[in-house]
RNA sequence: CGGGAUGUGGCUCAGCUUGGUAGAGCGUCUGGUUCGGGACCAGAAGGUCGCAGGUUCAAAUCCUGUCAUCCCGACCA
């Protein structure tokens, strides 16, 4: 390609629309341009380094089993309501009506599509284990698109289903599908993680995350530095660390705290350290209000608490009907004569004589204690795990890290199936429900995760097996005959070598140059100079790196394939 | 949807408080000088100041509404 040709607008200044490193320098090397919020162009660079990784994905899809078929965007809403996501999925879900007045919406995931697709035409145990796989458009009115490629309203996604007749075989297909996704992320050059997931409201009873590091990403996960264990926060079980409570229970006592309402506040004005607190959470969980007790210093981890009361709705409860209840506001909750029912996290049923709202304001208790000044409904680990936790696997002390989420396997079994009554006959020619499984790639998150955790001040650099181009040449100055004569030659031995080249023929000063092909981030950059083209040589420099190497003209392909093989 | 902020040439932003001829830098085009890390000189094009209404002799500036974008929260690949 010559970059005089290349369609590859680049920008001196940063958008001012973009926050993360990811969505700045996609933006300024020309990769991508917003249509709306949320949805964007793929500029020619930027679809040379998607159709890389569709490819990979591709290539390790199809060589787990799976196949590759194309479903449609537009959707009726019937099989919708069969499943019942229609009323579910909420305004998530973009939404259309035909000159008829007919209903559809443009697909945000394809497990109805798929679960009737199969339903129509398999009918036998024996047809089955079957794997199938597109990749495609997705698209989720998201409440708030964020960080251009992150969280777009439409992305792609590579959206893999399998099919089994029974949960061995779903065992089985699942297993294919953790290590087809990890040769994916293996090949593709980055530095990940395997979480163990939150299955949520999916109903699944396993799931997985591959989170790409990085410290912008939205999820956080824990992990183990001794054995294998990694969870995201959602997900990761607290350890109790059996805690001395042999320390005499104190009488209670009622204390004044005038105007002090945080954690922070009230420990500074008893003296009494942050552990020794506990903090009240109101919730309204299905329109019940409750109220959850974890150590002052913790975080409450809603989705554990969503898990263990079993509930639809769970929001925090509104400041005046927690006043109305309590008698008290945020600052002034404790646990102590609650009207409601008690949820206490697993480490406060190890404290003693700790520190909470008095329930009226400007007043909190010390001394209190479980069971003698209140009884909870039940104990449970409610909380967010963090640094320096136990790993629940080996009892080693737990790190943090940050990433980006950018795949997600789950076991279905008959959630899908069931509801919308797709069945085969089994060996003894018994009906039953298909056992699912689904298994989902963010191929354009991906590519923004590639960027997030590969760039340097310049601009990006591209792991090699996603690079847009390999190499580009850098004629110092178009006008030099020689040097041009030199660059072009090179070109075409590259070419011909089938190596993915850009030749930047373009009449700019070598800073120019260097600055673009910087920022646009080609691994392997050869740069014609006078000086060394005199001894017959070219400078080649990795993106990688500072230095840059001499080598000689004849020497150049060989260096080139030795650089990109790696 | 709640909270916050911003909309002025392609990009980054000034001007708005105190109403009176729409500005700068970068980019683009032309000519010239330059030519190894975003050159310099000269010239040029390009804006109904998000949109609509209002106040006023006069609105980018004040008021009302509306739309869009971005950030913080709940969702997720």
């Amino acid at each position: 390609m010559r970059y005089s040709e290349l369609f590859c607008p680049t920008l001196r200044e940063i958008p001012s629309e973009a926050e993360i490193i990811s969505h700045q320098l996609l933006l300024r090397a020309g990769f991508i341009r917003k249509a709306t919020a949320g949805v964007y162009t793929y500029m020619p660079l930027a679809n040379r380094v998607l159709r890389k990784i569709m490819n990979i994905i591709r290539e390790e899809m199809d060589r787990a089993g799976a196949q590759e078929l194309l479903m449609p965007i537009v959707q009726p809403r019937e099989i919708w309501e069969e499943s019942g996501r229609w009323a579910v999925y909420g305004d998530e879900m973009f939404r259309l009506k035909d000159r008829h007045n007919r209903e559809f919406a443009l697909g945000p995931t394809h497990e109805e599509l798929i679960t009737s697709l199969v339903n129509a035409d398999v009918h036998s145990y024996r047809d089955l284990p079957l794997m199938l796989y597109q990749i495609q458009n997705k698209y989720r009115d998201e409440i708030r698109p964020r960080f251009g490629l992150m969280r777009g309203r439409e992305f792609i996604m590579k959206d893999l289903y399998s099919f089994d007749a029974d949960y061995e075989g779903l065992d089985i297909s699942y297993n294919k599908m953790y290590e087809a996704y990890r040769r994916v992320f293996e090949r593709l050059n980055l530095k990940y993680r395997v979480v163990e997931a939150d299955s949520g409201a999916i109903g699944g009873n396993e799931s997985h995350e591959f989170v790409v590091l990085a410290d912008t990403g939205e999820s956080e996960i824990v992990y183990c530095d001794n054995c294998d264990y990694a969870a995201n926060v959602e997900k990761a079980a607290c350890v109790v660390e059996k805690q001395d409570i042999s320390e005499p229970m104190r009488d209670i006592e009622k204390v004044a705290t005038p105007g002090q309402k945080t954690i922070e506040e009230v420990s500074a004005f008893l003296g009494i350290s942050k552990d020794k607190h506990v903090k009240t959470l109101m919730y309204e969980a299905d329109g019940e209000i409750i109220a959850v007790v974890i150590r002052g210093d913790r975080e409450l981890n809603e989705a554990k608490l969503k898990n263990f009361l079993n509930c639809a709705q769970l929001f925090m409860a509104e400041e005046n009907k927690v006043r109305k209840l309590c008698g008290a506001t945020f600052g002034s909750l404790g646990p102590v004569g609650l009207e409601c029912k008690v949820y206490v996290d697993l480490e406060v049923a190890n404290m003693r004589n700790f520190v909470c709202g008095a329930n009226e304001d400007d007043f909190h208790l010390v001394n209190v204690n479980l069971g003698r000044d209140f009884v909870p409904e039940a104990v449970a680990d409610l909380r967010n795990a963090v640094k320096g936790d136990k790993c629940p696997i080996c009892g080693n002390s737990l790190d943090v890290l940050r990433g980006i989420e950018v795949g997600h396997i789950f076991k279905l079994g008959t959630k899908y199936s069931e509801a919308m009554n797709a069945t085969f006959l089994d060996q003894n020619g018994k009906e039953k429900p298909f056992i699912m499984g689904c298994y989902g790639i963010g191929v354009s998150r991906t590519m923004a995760a590639a960027v997030e955790q590969n760039h340097d001040e310049d601009g990006i650099i591209w792991p090699i097996p996603i690079a847009p181009y390999h190499v580009i040449i850098v004629p110092v100055n178009m006008k030099n005959d020689k040097l041009r004569t030199a660059a072009e030659d090179i070109y075409n031995t590259l070419i011909e070598a089938g190596i993915e080249t850009i030749l930047d023929d373009r009449d700019e000063r070598a800073g120019v140059k260097f600055k673009d092909a910087d920022l646009i981030g080609i691994p392997v950059r050869i740069t014609i100079g006078p000086k060394s083209l005199q001894e017959n040589r070219v400078e080649i420099k990795k993106r990688w790196e500072k230095e840059s190497e001499l080598v000689e003209l004849t020497g150049v392909l060989e260096k080139v394939r030795e650089i990109l093989k790696g």
